[in-house]
DNA sequence: TAAAATCTTGACAAAATTAGTCGGGATTAT
DNA sequence: ATAATCCCGACTAATTTTGTCAAGATTTTA
């Protein structure tokens, strides 16, 4: 499973993109780096990827930058972070089912699984609900479940 | 998050005790090593955490070995691997509501909750349950639901 | 008792990955 | 023109992960 800061720094920028931008104004990199707080060079990277995957839309020159390409609501995590992290893969194999000599291995299924449980946790949620905060209908059909046994 | 060999072998190793040992034998790193081709000085070390966790009894001399202190069905997944990873945590702060300069980040919850649901799948998820590859409650509940929006 | 099999420990080393930098370019508004 | 910005590839530094090693402790068995 691969979750680093740079996954974490994508999802930040892009909120902060969202919060502060109005219309079809575009934020410069610079503005993101010193609000939040993260390397200027490291960003510029980041924003390659986004623009490649779609996610955001860049300006040059004075009063250019990024910003989304969609509304926040139609973003989510999943494509952020896959967009900047190489993979988000928890088998060792990655997802070959002959992993182990022709078989599969002994914990193969149960890395797949937790893949799919975690891809679909961030397929699920967009940009905007975790401003809003919201939790996934996924979390809140769990709120309820006792988790042993 | 962090979720990389050490967890995945330490679960590997104990589905092998669990597969190969009958009654209360004790079953060596050595025979685990060539089976699950993995090497001997690194399970020893992994063993070592697996038996401050409670997880794995041992025995020395000729004979001896390791075994499960307790019946895989009661032993989860998420415990094996916070006995060997230093930490399973999706967030940045390390849970600190006040990452940010007095306020928590913008993604503080969004990761707080990513780890929940990870904790808790592989919290409900038990050895005996890898072994039948059972899926978890919590994943059949999710079978029918639809990913996006 | 000696020998062999095993666990136990801490420190170290190698490899891989992640995080971040740098220098130069291209484009565009003013 | 100039300054602000994005754009790009390659590089380095830092950290983490993976794995090794040497020496010791315990226990069974001959």
């Amino acid at each position: 499973m691969r979750l680093t800061t740079k996954g974490r720094y994508a999802v930040t920028a892009l909120l902060d993109l969202s919060l502060n931008q109005s219309g079809k104004k575009f934020i410069s990199i610079s503005q993101i780096a010193s609000r939040q707080a993260m390397p200027v060079s490291y960003l510029e990277q980041l924003f390659r990827n986004l623009r490649r995957a779609g996610i955001v839309e860049s300006a040059r020159g004075p009063g250019g930058g990024y910003r989304l390409s969609r509304p926040s609501t139609e973003i989510n995590v999943s494509e952020v972070v896959a967009s900047v992290e190489d993979k988000m893969d928890a088998t060792q194999c990655g997802g070959a089912t002959d992993c182990n000599s022709g078989k599969r291995c002994l914990t193969h299924d149960l890395w797949t699984e937790l893949n799919e449980q975690v891809d679909s946790f961030l397929l699920n949620k967009s940009l905007q609900d975790v401003i809003k905060n919201k939790r996934t209908s996924l979390a809140r059909k769990q709120e309820g479940l006792i988790v042993t046994g």
